[in-house]
DNA sequence: GCCAACGTTGGC
DNA sequence: GCCAACGTTGGC
């Protein structure tokens, strides 16, 4: 699940949502998703299920932390409320269309795990890991390989296969990297504690914010959009040929609309 | 800030 | 249903 570690100001406010401030708040709702295939991700989320904590769209972007889910997906109050980052005017009261579940801070990484170190091993060939973890299995590099995060990276929630996360466990937990080596910048990572907390964001990333729309509803709602963030769009059926994956909503559901084909997600 | 990837919109 | 224009995400 992504949030953002750096400020960003919506609708006049901060959306910032790092690790320093997940290990202060401890538990949040994660609301904010306005993307199908997110919010259905989330639908399908039971208390007690394992989550990654990533950085994104900051200047290192990576694993910061695990936590896990707290309670299960319950409609996203914030869509409702006009002066919200994320509230989307197209959500009428009687029909939640976005839902979000509660996530309880577990830990930091021990080593903040890099997009780049993850990128540089999915795209090495057996022999030429980066020096420092060597201690990575076959299976573990596949894992990498496969993970959604590396393959299509746009979505704020996805789903994390059971090897992915044992690799991202022991890299997170031993290290060894050269962060020279992978060429990650700094920044980021590293700071702990500090921050505010109340009231995060997140989102967005991808779900966050953004995106989302898509499919699903179509039909309905129409929405929309509305000035904060993003999303928007509307849906409709459409389908567009072209791509490929796309939302897929999912339907689960809720989904109300109509769907449409598509599919996505990782 | 740039820009690539990719999904959505909407005309035809 | 195809496809070009466009918007967004998010790494770099």
């Amino acid at each position: 699940m992504k949030a953002e570690p750096d400020s960003r100001i919506v609708k006049g406010k901060d959306v910032k949502f790092g690790v320093d401030d997940f290990e202060e708040v401890k538990t949040t709702p994660w609301e904010g998703v306005r993307n199908f295939e997110a919010r259905n991700l989330m639908q399908s989320m039971s208390v007690g299920d394992k989550v990654l904590f990533y950085h994104s769209n900051c200047k290192s972007p990576g694993i910061a932390g695990f936590a896990e889910i707290a309670k299960e997906a319950y409609p996203d109050y914030t869509a409702w409320d006009s002066s919200h980052p994320y509230f989307d005017p197209k959500t009428k009261q009687d029909a939640p269309k976005w839902h979000m579940v509660d996530v309880a801070f577990k830990s930091r990484a021990a080593h903040f795990v890099p997009l780049a170190l993850l990128r540089r091993i999915a795209d090495s060939t057996s022999p030429s890991l980066p020096a420092g973890i060597e201690y990575l299995s076959h299976d573990n590099v596949q894992a990498i390989k496969g993970m959604a995060l590396v393959t299509r990276g746009r979505l704020s929630v996805q789903p994390v296969e059971e090897g992915a996360w044992a690799a991202i466990e022991l890299l997170a937990d031993r290290g060894g990297w050269s962060e020279d080596e992978i060429g990650v910048k700094k920044g980021a990572a590293a700071k702990k504690a500090t921050t505010k907390a109340a009231a995060p964001k997140r989102g967005k990333k991808t779900a966050s914010k953004k995106s989302e729309k898509a499919d699903e509803e179509r039909a309905d709602e129409g929405e929309a959009s509305d000035p904060v963030e993003q999303e928007d769009k509307e849906v409709k059926p459409k389908a567009n040929g072209s791509r490929k994956r796309k939302a897929d909503e999912g339907e689960p559901q809720e989904t109300r609309v109509t769907r449409q084909s598509t599919r996505r997600k990782a």
